[in-house]
DNA sequence: ACCGTGACGTGTC
DNA sequence: TGACACGCCACGG
């Protein structure tokens, strides 16, 4: 079990229409980085299907549009879920911020 | 083994 | 508030 499963696990893990960040992710995994999530997620392609377009930095940007086959798919996606994206920052992010404490506990995450 | 790089985050100026 | 520097950890050259 690597730590990059984990990461895809508590990607997985977020519910629809919300997104957490990098760092949420790497606090509670204890990764002590959250430049080693980005990293995992940019490899997440080889791990099957990671919901990583609800993944964005602590400000909210979408810092890893770049990085799909497309520069839009990851607003497209957001957007389908019900996420509004302007300027490649999700609107009232503070909302949709999701994190992994709030909702792993009851899912028997690690167990 | 050393150095640079990166889908990041926090602290300063 | 915005730009920059620095710390962070894994990986490739």
């Amino acid at each position: 079990m690597s730590y990059q499963e984990n990461i895809y696990k508590v990607t997985k893990a977020i519910p629809k229409g919300r997104v957490t960040t990098y760092g949420a992710i790497a606090d509670f995994l204890a990764l002590g980085s959250a430049r080693m999530v980005g990293w995992a997620l940019n490899n997440c392609h080889t791990f099957g299907d990671v919901p990583a377009h609800r993944v964005v930095n602590r400000k909210g940007e979408l810092t890893g549009r770049l990085q799909f086959p497309t520069p839009t798919i990851m607003q497209e996606r957001l957007e389908a879920e019900g996420i509004k994206v302007i300027k490649h920052k999700v609107v009232e992010f503070e909302d949709r911020f999701w994190h992994p404490s709030e909702d792993l506990k009851q899912k028997n995450f690690g167990a």
